[in-house]
RNA sequence: GCGGGAUUCGCCAAGUGGUUAAGGCCCCGGAUUGUGGUUCCGGUAUACAUGGGUUCGAAUCCCAUAUCCCGCCCCA
């Protein structure tokens, strides 16, 4: 036999029975990022492998590991690792700073990081995520984080966690990189491949390192002094002092992390992470935070921006389980050409309906009409020469006879029938009866 | 990249060295050729992850590989 194909590691399936928390996932997106304000907007899923470099940072983890790189034609793509980079691109490209601002812009769809998968973890996996540029101010920050517990209190999902941070500028980081890049230069020798490789680009990513013989180092004294030092300038300490009191008066709860560190180079002030418990290790549901240097760093003009990304997955993983909608109406009948037509006009009425296609005898079809349906309608030859249709509710067994000519006000007609439990069946009867129908 | 656990039909799952590897669910059919969801009967499927090894004999013991799960790292 030959041998089957499978699934690729880290990918997943979503399978028909899985997809309905998915539609609800994506629907409650678009709802709630349009009454904010925000429109969808869809790049591409390869970019160039540069963009990533330059805007996610090439001391990244993400770029440097986990990228999904490819050669075409002497370019170098790259599937996107996360989608910042690439809406930034696109907001460049497309001339979106001459817009009033701010630009509001949401997405949703995957992205590809090589990693070795574990829970909360796939190689593709899913984000939704918004971006706001132009808008320097800290009510910008506000209003972006309320906008995510917005759309988590919309899934249903209304105790998690936010932590913020200030990372600071690149003006006041300035001084504290130089002076961290000093104290630790004498145990250089001494540091692991990863910080060596950081240390003059970007010194700030070495202290959550976790290697021991590095963690020995960050611990002396004189390593410490420097780290503890409040650092930020007086402009970010405001910026900062002014979002918590924003949050503060919104009656948003957060707590302040100091260690709060993202993984990205081009954040810059707010840091933020919402947190669930029930996720394992991979436990942050959304992060984000603001990068105003990146729009210039791409080569746009200077543009302060902010925005985050959630994981669909970890989000799916916190919602429960969604059952199946049956259908409406599946249509019993011998006559395949009579149940399509029949079929095509209810589907016009926005029923949801199907029919038997592999000619099963007629106590298989009702069977299946029982599984999967709500309403029966019997189409069967005694129906056909009558030119009527026999309608089942498939909860209480009881049926009604409606004529097959006009089905405008079927709805109308069997309303009653259709609303109907058994123990108002009785009344329902009545009412057809008063309408003209034979029961 | 580094640790720990797992893997028996589409799903769940018994079996821990000895004839043809239980059972349940799902699916399909019959009893009942126009009235279902209950019941009874029957059917389908190269199911012991893959490749080696030990043994008279392996789903069962050993080794390797793959995949998944749980951590580390990192991130959403």
């Amino acid at each position: 036999m030959t041998q089957i194909i499978k699934v690729q590691k880290g990918t997943k399936d979503i399978l028909p029975q899985d997809i309905a928390v998915w539609h609800k996932m994506e629907e409650a997106a678009l709802e709630i990022f349009t009454r904010a304000g925000y429109k969808e907007i869809r790049t591409p899923i390869f970019e160039a492998t540069e963009l990533f470099q330059r805007g996610v940072g090439d001391t990244t983890d993400i770029v440097n590991k986990e990228m999904y790189t490819f050669e075409k034609s002497e370019r170098s793509l790259t599937l996107r690792p996360e989608n910042t980079a690439g809406v930034v691109r696109s907001y460049i490209e497309n001339g979106m700073h001459r817009l009033s601002a701010p630009v509001k812009l949401w997405y949703k769809g995957p992205m590809f990081r090589y990693e070795r998968p574990q829970a909360g973890r796939q190689r593709q996996f899913h984000q939704v995520g918004v971006e706001m540029f132009g808008i320097e101010d800290s009510s910008a920050d506000a209003e972006v984080i309320l906008l995510a517990l917005n759309y988590l209190k919309k899934l249903g999902l209304p105790n998690l966690s936010v932590e913020l941070n200030t990372l600071g500028c690149t003006n006041c980081r300035k001084e504290f990189r130089a002076l961290l890049i000093e104290t630790l230069r004498p145990h250089y020798d001494k540091l692991c491949d990863d910080c060596k490789a950081r240390f003059e680009k970007n010194p700030l990513r070495l202290l959550d390192c976790k290697v021991d013989s590095c963690k020995e180092i960050f611990a002396l004294p004189e390593v410490q002094r420097v780290i503890q030092a409040d650092y930020t300038c007086p402009g970010c300490s405001m910026h900062f002092e002014q979002l918590k009191s924003y949050l503060d008066n919104l009656g948003v709860n957060y707590t302040v992390n100091k260690l709060l560190v993202r993984g990205l180079d081009y954040y810059n002030r707010t840091v933020f992470e919402i947190k669930s418990e029930n996720l394992g290790s991979q436990n942050a549901v959304c992060g984000g935070g603001r990068y105003d240097t990146l729009v210039s760093k791409l080569g746009g003009e200077p543009t302060p921006a902010i925005g985050w990304a959630m994981g669909m997955e970890r989000l799916a993983a916190l919602l429960p389980e969604i059952k199946d909608d049956k259908l409406d109406i599946y249509i019993v009948s011998g006559n395949k050409l009579e149940a399509i037509k029949l079929a095509e006009r209810f589907r016009a009425l926005n029923y949801n309906v199907d029919f038997d296609m592999a000619g099963k005898k007629f106590a298989k079809q009702l069977e299946k009409a029982a599984k999967t349906a709500h309403f029966a309608i019997i189409l069967g030859e005694d129906e056909i020469n009558g030119e009527y249709l026999t309608l089942k509710n498939l909860e209480t067994a009881a049926q009604i006879q409606f004529p097959l000519e006009n089905l405008s006000d079927f709805e109308a007609r069997t309303y009653k029938f259709i609303s109907t439990n058994s123990s108002e069946w009785l009344q329902s009867k009545h009412s057809m009866l008063m309408s003209g129908f034979a029961i």
